[in-house]
DNA sequence: ACGAAAAACTGGCACGTGCTAGTCTTGAGG
DNA sequence: CCTCAAGACTAGCACGTGCCAGTTTTTCGT
């Protein structure tokens, strides 16, 4: 194990050149020959020396960094964070992730990113508080990504939840469906615009709501104790909207159980497209915020606010797509009683 | 927005101070009165400053990092990530990801993470050649999670891939089943020691080995390949041994369609314990390699290294363990032929 | 009330790099 | 052979912080 990592000048004095000239080099500037700069990078080579990040950026007072907060735990997150790192890395900007786990909360995930002098943040489903969201973009350029936030407090991306839903009813109405129930999940940071969207849809369709609220998790019990509610009433509705892909797996799963079949007995939606949708074994037809589009947007707009220092925060909406699996089909004949 | 980022001499400044007083304080040292202390982080939070960790590392010659590479993509990643934060946490350790996406290779990823000078690197599932393991694991401390290595190239952290195909053998045997397949994946890492496993634990019963080799790729397609191949045979076995959750996902969504019921009719075992495998919809009995022993291992091994210098690579064999879910259970009566 | 020790606080240098402003070398034009 | 410009290279300061070695202030025992 060698004590120290070698630095600039460790390299330069192996091939006899000064360190600024290695500096050159390592910045792919001009006004160094090209054989001198072969053997710096060969010394380099077997040095194993790479530039020290740090006092790179210290020096520049810019980083080049975006700093992400994300939460592995959550299922969509791997897809924008994948996203993410394409689209900053096409406008010349890297990536510093600041991951959300058990001991550590948004606020220390973001202090962090602080303290690594990104020049902004893109926040993913951030759950921080509205006021401490804007004392923080007052520092830097902030991005949310996901949740509705009031007008100006940060730039923000994020889906169009209303036409999302929106969609799926459509879809729905136009297999021929009229009984179309809503799981609502009121801890969704979109929860409303989503519940706007059905409600609409539905009086588009001159159709009336039938809404199931659940419990605040993300996990499937709370999709399981929609279908236990159904299943207790006279009529199973024909098609059920989610608000969410976990709460339409366990919804189907408790379905399942009660012997109905999906989709010909009942049609099902959720909502993410999230990998579990895409199983092949789930099959589920679910409303898809393309990451690209979303992560593409998000690093768009904090590179604007990077570069002009007082652009307003920005909004982009991005309209999200229904992808059709078999979860959805025609209704069954007629509106039969509970068959239990 | 503000042009400049607040610095230690800013808040010296505004409570009237030195920079020095203002460095004890954020560094929780003796020496600062509490009254002094206090009006240190209120003009702090009031700048919103955070200290600067580039200039601190820098100067104090170590950064307290620990760099982890992670491939989003994979399954297992997340938990595992999860784990070594609250790990490393508990050592006074922080962590520095990397990311692998299509745009990163591992190679670049590394780089990225000797250029914040951590002062280790955990390496999940990595696929960098040996010999380049072996010329990284002399610059600074690396400890390689899941893959197995020649001994001696850096610290390893592992599962014991043998005894957790074997474990789910026996359970299987216990069952009452004695024809077990076993489905390989010649791409997994560790399908050597799985596959000797499957064969060991066969052997040991005095039952015939039956494997069936798949293609690359850890879709299900794979798994739903191995199960048509099976049920073009004339003898469906009464169990399958997959050597990862997603075959296993395909293979039972396969034998599904084509009317067989799991574990009816056959029993199906996965490995990993993915989240995949735990979803109610799923419920696979499946090998879990527990993220928290495996990352409390890796860290463990990083700290010993950094700290002891000339300590050589350690390496830990994690026992697995098997989860008995709903994918599994007593053979069907008699080994019937195919019933299509 | 005095001295000494402890507590509270400060000065200066160093970390590895980027940038500005140079100096030295090379080669071409006259 | 001289001049001059372009190319190749270097000197020195600055970035924000930690640590060592001080200096000033407070506390306490006698």
């Amino acid at each position: 194990m060698i004590s120290k990592r070698p630095t600039m000048m460790d390299v330069a004095t192996r091939v006899g050149v000064s360190r600024q000239l290695v500096g050159l080099a390592f910045r792919n500037e001009a006004g160094v020959s090209s054989s001198t700069r072969e053997r710096i990078f060969e010394a380099a080579s077997e040095l194993g020396y790479s530039p020290d990040i740090a006092a790179r950026s210290l020096r520049r007072r810019s980083s080049n960094y975006i700093g992400v907060l994300f939460n592995p735990a959550h299922s969509s997150a791997d897809d924008i964070v994948e996203a993410l790192y394409a689209a900053a890395h096409e406008r010349g900007y890297n990536l510093i992730l600041g991951a959300l786990t058990a001991t550590r909360d948004e606020r220390d995930a973001i202090t962090e990113l602080l303290g690594f002098r990104t020049e902004s943040v893109i926040l993913i489903s951030p759950e921080t508080p509205v006021n401490e969201l804007r004392k923080l973009a007052k520092r830097l350029p902030v991005v949310s990504i996901g949740r509705p936030l009031p007008q100006g407090v940060c730039s923000a991306v994020r889906s169009d939840g209303q036409r999302g839903i929106a969609a799926a009813v459509d879809h729905l109405v136009e297999l021929g469906h009229r009984d179309i129930a809503y799981v609502l999940t009121r801890s969704l940071p979109e929860f409303a615009a989503r519940h706007q969207g059905y409600v609409t849809a539905m009086d588009r369709h001159g159709l009336p709501s039938r809404v199931r609220e659940i419990g605040g998790d993300f996990t499937e019990e709370s999709g399981a104790g929609a279908a236990e509610s159904f299943l207790a009433e006279p009529v199973m509705p024909t098609a059920v909207v989610c608000s969410n892909d976990h709460a339409a797996m366990g919804l189907i799963n408790r379905l399942l159980r009660a012997g109905l079949r999906v989709p010909e007995d009942v049609s099902v939606t959720g909502y993410d497209d999230s990998r579990i949708a895409r199983l092949s074994f789930v099959d589920l037809t679910s409303v898809r915020q393309d990451p690209a589009e979303m992560s593409t947007a998000a690093v768009e707009a904090a590179v604007q606010m990077m570069s002009d220092q007082d652009s307003t925060p920005q909004e982009r909406m991005i309209v999200p797509t229904l992808v059709i699996r078999g979860s959805t089909g025609q209704p069954r004949s007629e509106a039969q009683l509970h068959p239990r």
